[in-house]
DNA sequence: GCTTGACATAATAATAATTATCAACTAACG
DNA sequence: CGTTAGTTGATAATTATTATTATGTCAAGC
């Protein structure tokens, strides 16, 4: 990790990502932030984080969704993601060792690693959907991290 | 698959898309198939692209980068990305098991499944990274699918 | 053959997530 | 102190995607 001046926003902001335990996108962080620092910018937020995991003190991690995940555990590790809510939490396999391609199996691609993400319904979800027999659209409060307004709203709905 | 009724539009995309060695988006596969129906629209493309995905015609698959990129293979086969020009391949790991979580793994997750992605560079930015020692801007006319006009300028120039 | 309805299209606007720009501010160092 | 490099908040711009809308096409029934 690269020597880095640590500014009071950018500390607020990895605390709060550091009480995370999912993994928030930028505009969740944002949100947070904003309740101790109530005139902090949203492109704060973007660049710190994009700062912080550039040196290292911190994982963007790279997940189903359209949005960018952030990741204070720096321990390798995987992830697992809920297709209704979007919620992401991490996955260790112990028994699991990550496999790796032979030769003639890379396409000619020099392999620096690999990604494996897990997915399905979150213990929040799938008591709302299970409860009301699959149906997908009956999650409300899910409680969840990293959902838009829109969605919270369709949720809340 | 459902019935489907074949527009010409939906026809030269799919077609288009079944021609692909490897994974476009939908940027990409409008430009080649604006070479056919010059008049197209884009949202033409993205509609018929989500539609087929919709019906199980294609696959829509998640993977690295922002882009969402499209599949014709229905076969249950694994991908890898270049981190330099982004280009996604298929890989068939004949000696691979997929993982599978183990009860007090998963969180309390309804596991519905598992992604694997294998990362690294492609044979093409292999050769330029390599060639110019690791200077990973050194790439030029990577040749590969998917990739912005500006990401095109930028290995171009 | 004409009408109706259901779906498609091209053009374009709108949205969501992210990144870039920039003037004003702050902190460190000589 | 004054300089300077880095940071911030506000906002504009960009990128990828989805929604809207006014036509356009086509097949089925009259």
């Amino acid at each position: 990790m690269k020597n880095l001046r640590m500014t009071h926003q950018r500390e607020v902001i990895l605390q709060e990502l550091k009480k995370s335990k999912t993994h928030p996108s930028a505009d969740e962080l944002y949100e947070r932030v904003k309740k101790k620092l109530p005139r902090i910018s949203l492109a704060t937020v973007y660049r710190n984080l994009e700062i912080l995991s550039e040196t290292g003190a911190i994982n963007k991690i790279e997940i189903s969704g359209r949005q960018k995940r952030f990741d204070w555990d720096l321990e390798k590790h995987d992830h697992i993601f809920c297709v209704h809510c979007h919620r992401v939490d991490n996955i260790s396999m112990d028994l699991f060792e990550h496999p790796s391609l032979e030769k003639d199996e890379n396409k000619g691609y020099r392999v620096e690693g690999c990604r494996i993400e897990f997915y399905g319904y979150c213990p929040n979800c799938r008591k709302k959907t299970e409860r009301i027999g699959e149906n997908t659209m009956g999650c409300k409060k899910c409680g969840s991290d990293s959902l838009s307004d829109e969605q919270r709203q369709v949720l809340k709905a």
